[in-house]
DNA sequence: GTGAAAGCGCTAACAT
DNA sequence: ATGTTAGCGCTTTCAC
């Protein structure tokens, strides 16, 4: 035994195996390992037997063990940026609350969930869990500008799917809102409220921003309101970013009486600036919010707000990318979206 | 070669390995493995050249075939409870949040999160990913009730640690909120605001919760205030709770001047209550939360609440779990909490 | 400094 | 129906 250490380390190799069970009961490792994996070539008596041995021992098999042997494994890498600027804490309620929703997809079907947080920069560290050999394929979560890496990786046959909008030549698996008719759902619903100069919180560098606010100018189009430039303010997602866009707005001078806001926090950190400079929301300003994340209903007034279906978004993000993995085709797609009126833009 | 299969299974089986850069580079497994965990064993130039060429081939070592070798691995084992009855989804920002810190403590120290979700009566299968040899500890975030399961589990020999109260006899470790004093915090502010009928809501089954208990009892006795069993409302934790225990106190017909609620969101739904009866807060009742999520700042208004410091809770989390798996003890700890003064209970 | 070979805990041919 | 044996992809003695 050229690798048996001297002593038990530590603690460990304590644990029960294979090998253990079938010393225990006087067969092999590999009636051992039928019998747990029911295989029909083990015989009633022979199985049961081992199984209640391998039950009061405690035994579990190991995984490793088997993923290795067997080339395969039932673990997804969820993939969560971690932006070095902004934000250094993984608290953003939307994203948390989608991998929530991931999570229950994936329990559901019996597959683990590997976690990793990587610089939203170094988009390739994201297929490392898959290239490691210990996830079967990743889903990412969050806001991912680097649309070419994804796309190398794809290229690279790595099996992902990204929470996102969909974009022109773009070769990886994208599952996303229907972003341009939740922007038109927004707007229109603030011009039915009577509402004229609507001003637009977001920042449309980002893809999703992007298609909202073009909804945001096809519901202005269909009712014959001019789009504005100056009612857009680019905002980025941080804490302050809300208060700090009413300030830019007010800045610039320009009349409004309504936002579009592209998260629900943005929204709500409107609402409380233009609450200490005495608009009051809804009567003066109306608002709309992005997401529809569980405090949005709590909140005073209750936020009107465009619904993303969270539930339906981590059940797609799996199948999909189980789908790839199996070698499958599996289409990019825009879940439809939902305006949620609340009181916030009466 | 008796298990290779006649053809290139479906896409797979085209993932570089050790071997292949061996072959390329001339030199045995052997070498390029040292080459690649820097050991002193190997010329400078032959590492170079190693390395070269395994970046070159996109080459990343296969971590499980590793770990099954050295016996060992980075990957901590995070359970959430799957409360089968009450929520189905997990969403609470509370956990959720704490989510997010054990994530990043991990990250900062390179080490992975396998998540897993369990039904929270079956604590026992908790271990799960550390009996499975997928992980080296298990940290168990969320309401768990199954204390003598833990124990069990702590005295298999389970590296195990879990948010929540410390209680008596416990064999495993906690981190937890000082569950007494925010409940003191909390209670004191309201009477120093001049509160005198204070309502508590919160289900005092659960062993942090009935710790905030006593911190309330403990707070009314300092300012010899009696204890009224009728302003105590046994409310769960879910959606729906904080309206239910408004009305409970109504039709009880118990005069109350505040609310000292178990957590934010339940104090949130109490507010919007008491806004449709006509009963303003602060004006009419004061109301202190519990958690200090990142939606009490902004909520209207602002609320007053008791922060648990969730960012430490995470690292401290990790850190504890570390040093088990290395042998060492690690204590229970009570992390402070903090009183967080906003307008809810001016 | 490098290679040969054994083996981590398991599974799957191939025997019997 | 069960046992034997040869690996999965890697690390690590041990020998050179």
């Amino acid at each position: 035994m050229p690798t048996s250490p001297p002593a038990d380390p530590p603690a460990a190799r304590q644990r029960v195996q294979m090998a253990d069970i079938a010393r225990a009961a006087g067969v092999s490792k590999a009636t051992v390992s039928r019998a747990l994996s029911d295989s029909p070539l083990v015989s009633d008596e022979t199985r049961a037997r081992i199984r209640a041995l391998a039950k009061s021992l405690r035994y579990t098999i190991n995984l490793e063990a088997r993923n290795l042997r067997r080339k395969d494994s039932r673990t997804v890498g969820v993939v969560l940026p971690f932006d070095s600027d902004t934000r250094r804490h993984l608290n953003d309620p939307f994203f948390l609350g989608m991998l929530g929703a991931v999570a229950d997809a994936l329990t559901v079907r019996g597959y683990d969930m590997l976690l990793t947080r990587v610089d939203a920069q170094q988009t390739d560290c994201a297929a490392q869990p898959f290239d490691t050999g210990r996830a079967i394929g990743i889903i990412l979560i969050g806001q991912w500008r680097q649309h070419a890496q994804l796309n190398d990786l794809a290229a690279r046959g790595v099996p992902i799917v990204a929470w996102g909008a969909q974009l022109p030549q773009q070769r990886y698996t994208t599952v996303g809102g229907d972003n341009v008719s939740g922007g038109m759902l927004a707007t229109a619903h603030l011009i039915a409220g009577g509402r004229r100069r609507i001003a637009f919180f977001g920042d449309i560098n980002l893809p999703e921003v992007a298609q909202r606010y073009r909804g945001y100018c096809n519901a202005l189009a269909q009712h014959a309101l001019p789009v504005d430039p100056q009612l857009r303010v680019s905002v980025p997602f941080v804490p302050g970013g809300g208060a700090q866009a009413v300030q830019e707005l007010v800045r610039r001078a320009v009349g409004f009486d309504a936002i579009f806001a592209c998260s629900d926090l943005l929204a709500m950190e409107a609402i409380n600036t233009l609450r200490g400079q005495d608009r009051l929301v809804p009567r003066d300003v109306g608002v709309v919010g992005y997401d529809d994340i569980v405090l949005a209903a709590y909140y005073h007034p209750p936020l009107s707000t465009i619904r993303q279906p969270i539930g339906a978004a981590g059940e797609l993000l799996v199948t999909s990318l189980l789908a790839l993995v199996d070698g499958a085709q599996a289409p990019s797609v825009h879940l439809p979206t939902e305006l949620i009126v609340r009181a916030s833009a009466a």
